[in-house]
Order: C-alpha cells, then structure tokens, then sequence
DNA sequence: AACTATTTATAAGA
DNA sequence: TTCTTATAAATAGTT
C-alpha cells in the first residue's frame, strides 16, 4: 500500500445518526451477530433463534434447527398472554359445545316423549269414544225394553 | 510477565467433545453474542430478540425491547402451523355452536308446536265427545216419542 | 474468574 | 454493495 490509512476506530455504543452509515453498520455488524450464533450452535450443539426487525423494516430471522422449532418450544416455556387467553376461549368454547348438545339431546328426548303422549292420549281417547257410542246403544235397547214390559 | 504463553489459538468450528471446555465456552461466547446484539440494537435501533437452549437445558433469552414483544410481532408475520390450526379450531367451533344454537331454537319451536297441538287436538275430542253424549241423548228421546206414536 | 497471545470483527476509506 | 487495512474487540488456552 502506497500509504498509511486510519483503519478501525474505537467507536462509542450509541445511536448512528448518519443514515447510510447506520445501514452498512447494520449490515457488517448483523452479519456478525449471525456468524457467532452459528459457531456457538456448531461449537456447543445448542439449539437457538435470532429474530431481527432491520431498519427497512424487514424481518430477519435465524434459527437451529429452525426458528419456528425454537419459537414454539421457548412459548411451551412461556406462554404469551394472548397465546393463553386463546387457550381458554377454546376450553370455554368446548365446554359451551358440550352444554349444547346435552340441552340438544334432552330436549329431543323431551319432543319424543311428548309425541308418544300424544298418540297415546288420542288412542285412549278413541277408545273412550267407542265405549261411550256402545253404551249409549245399550241404554237405547234397555230403554225400549223396559217400555215394553211396563206396557 | 515472566515467561511466553500461548494466547488464543485458532479453533476450527467443530463439535466440542470435552463437557467441560464445551460450558466454558459456551459461557464465553453466549455472552458475546449477547453484548453484539446489544450493542447492535444501540447502534441501529433495532428491535431484535435471542433464544437459546443452553446445554443445561436452561432457556437464555435476550429482547429488545422484550423477547414477547419481538416473538409476538414475528409470529404475526409468520403464524405457527400450531397457531393456524388453532384458529381453525376456533373458527370450526364458532360456526359449530352457531349451528347448534339454531338446531336449540328450531327444536325449541317444534316442542311449542306439538304441545300446542295436542292440547288443540284434546279440545276438539273433548267438543266432539260432548256432542256424541248429546245426539245420543236426543236419539233416545226422539225413539222414545216414536214408541208412544205408534201404542 | 483472570490473564494475554492471538485470532476475529469491523470502522473507515476506496 | 464489496474490498482493503489498521485497529479494536473477542476469546482459547492457561493459571
């Protein structure tokens, strides 16, 4: 090299203002952070995740074996609050489901019940009504009976 | 110093054998990772979490500015296949319980109509038995005149 | 946990 | 973005 060049500086840790530098720094230095977590994963056989939201916004993420395997076992571990409230809306919701098909069945049970009432009080009925035109016969005949005799 | 030592040698990247080299190390580098993902979200003011398994099964974890927060807005971009099929879940027993709340209903009209019916059913046989009782009565009295008619 | 020779990461420049 | 290089920072081996 033709001359002497500055090289690295000692660099304080505080928001770089500039934005383009901001960009190259995110760059180089996010690079490095995935560079070690992987040599800690190969060195160690440990399992881990890195999610980053990068300054443009997107989402950077990874992961051994994989950051889905990591995210879902560290829940298991701690379980987010929305994560449990769904939880029990699916617990209350099954218990709802159960109440309705035992208020679902009975009241069917309750409709047959009701039906074979029915027919039965018809059929009683009927029978009632054939014994009341029956006697209204005999009495007719005992009637006229008596009215001979007494003639 | 008194004497020479050897200093850091190069590693390659490799499995650890030794237990307890392996935790040493372990250690050493975690933290480093740990102080570069600080010092990245200082720097860049990013948003960014870790999670990792130790190799005692410790979970270690790092968030900026909180591992929920990080993993909750991660998993918004990409649900779990465990967290879908929980929404399906909640879907399919939402519509489940829709469905059976209106089976309730229809049912609970069908019980009104039928018991409405038998007691219309029982009035129209109590009506009609009434006018059987009567005809019959009427019978017997217009044989009766016609007995006497003929004597 | 502390030390230090050495490797590795990276800030600045091109 | 990528390469180069001087230098800061991390860390392997040792105590």
């Amino acid at each position: 090299m033709p001359r002497q060049r500055k090289g690295r500086q000692k660099i304080e840790i505080k928001r770089i203002t500039d934005e383009s530098s901001l960009l190259v720094a995110f760059s180089k230095r996010h690079a490095g952070v995935l560079k070690k977590a992987s040599e800690l994963c190969t060195l160690c056989g440990v399992e881990m995740a890195i999610i980053v939201f990068s300054p443009n916004k997107k989402v950077l993420s990874f992961g051994h074996p994989s950051v889905q395997a990591i995210v879902d076992r560290f829940m298991e571990h701690n379980p987010s609050p929305s994560s449990r409230t769904s939880q029990l809306v699916l617990q209350y919701l099954n218990a709802k489901i159960q109440e309705l098909n035992t208020q679902l069945t009975n009241l069917l049970g309750e409709l047959e019940a009701e039906k074979k009432t029915r027919v039965e009080e018809l059929e009683k009925l009927k029978v009632a009504m054939l014994e009341l035109k029956e006697n209204c016969g005999r009495q007719a005949e005992k009637l006229m009976g008596e009215r001979w005799l007494t003639l």
